[in-house]
DNA sequence: CATAAATTTGACTCTTGAGTCAAATTTATT
DNA sequence: AATAAATTTGACTCAAGAGTCAAATTTATG
């Protein structure tokens, strides 16, 4: 069996590193097969393995199974975070720009081991309030540009909170069908989300 | 504390009946349970609870816990069969149709007590495959009127797979925040949600 | 190559929740 | 009211899986 953990192995030779690294690869790790098969369909037994350690080695890493699940949603948002701090390339208008965050929203799931994790009630309430607070943050960000958009005459009328639910809903069950239908292209998937999602809110 | 199951008696007595309706009750009451805190995070002592039974009791209607969830699915997959059998109402094109009844879809996971389950992983292989054999031919189905949509010149050209993957993602997610943003009417959310579909997909 | 710190392990404990069962209770019918 | 079937219950068993810990092993560095 190849020891996934081996890989991660810096020079210089920083312990903090060493461990910080093996600590995300455990998360990362853990994030893929609960997106898979559910967090509680994954057992800490199961997710050692995979990675060639024992379950006593995994709670070196990590203090409880939460904490993992709790992680990979920051990570998801985290990235989530990053992509919106990009700005409009140039001159164009809202609808474009919202179009571009889309499309990489989308390849943030397909291509990186990123996903939109779902067992949110899993998490403690603390956790829980943390995760979702973070999610609203996003998601009135993204509302926020549809009305700008809805100003500048890019973006047709309605609901602007309805019209984001809509195409983030798309966005999140990608993870439920992706895995397993693997004769899609990333990057096809991709830009047809970008334009089905376009066409749905243009003016 | 009012016992849910009380009102379901019917009339002559029919003893058959009378069982039935109150399975159908458990199954029902528990599915919205496990919508709204997921499979794993409910038991069935909880279950019981909120239908006015002992958990020993509950077990006289059901015989397993994983039964319960599979027929959970089976009563969803059951109603979209029933939207989908609705017939065109008349002259009308591909696109007008698909529309219509992605409005009765999103009817039936706002207003009725029906929605559509996620833990598909925690059934059985069997239980699983068969549920996902229903949800392929559901898919399928769609798939077909798009295509048809596609050559009736309605529907614009793309991977058909793609298209429905996208506008059933928004349905699926819908169960995610439904419940936790009432100020949405539920009308409202259908007949937006038909015109966000319809713009994505029209030629 | 000695050693101290870092890492890993086997073998435990403990809790939660699913599922059972014999006995008690309720109910429709005579 | 008597009774037989249907329904309900309290008090169990049992397994799975999370989390712990002292001891063993590996590793970087002098």
């Amino acid at each position: 069996m190849v020891k996934l953990m081996d890989a991660i192995v810096k020079e210089p030779f920083d312990r903090e590193k060493q461990f910080a690294a093996k600590r995300r690869a455990v998360i990362a790790s853990a994030g893929q097969a609960f997106r898979r098969k559910g967090y509680h369909n994954i057992s800490m037994v199961e997710i050692a393995k995979t990675l060639g350690l024992s379950k006593a080695a995994l709670y070196y890493y990590v203090s409880n199974k939460e904490e993992v699940l709790f992680e990979c949603h920051l990570m998801t948002y985290d990235a989530m975070d990053a992509i919106l701090k990009t700005k409009p390339s140039s001159v164009t208008n809202t609808l474009d720009y919202l179009q571009a965050l889309y499309i990489d929203f989308v390849r943030l799931l397909t291509q990186s081991g990123v996903s939109l994790l779902t067992d949110v009630d899993s998490l403690t309430d603390d956790n829980k309030a943390f995760v979702i607070s973070r999610r609203n943050k996003i998601e009135r960000k993204i509302i926020r540009l549809v009305k700008e958009g809805q100003k500048d005459g890019s973006i047709r009328a309605g609901d602007a909170r309805l019209i984001v639910f809509f195409f983030m809903g798309a966005l999140n069950w990608l993870n439920a069908w992706y895995d397993t239908s693997g004769r899609l292209v990333d990057e096809d998937i991709a830009r047809h989300f970008g334009e089905q999602m376009r066409a749905g809110i243009a003016a």
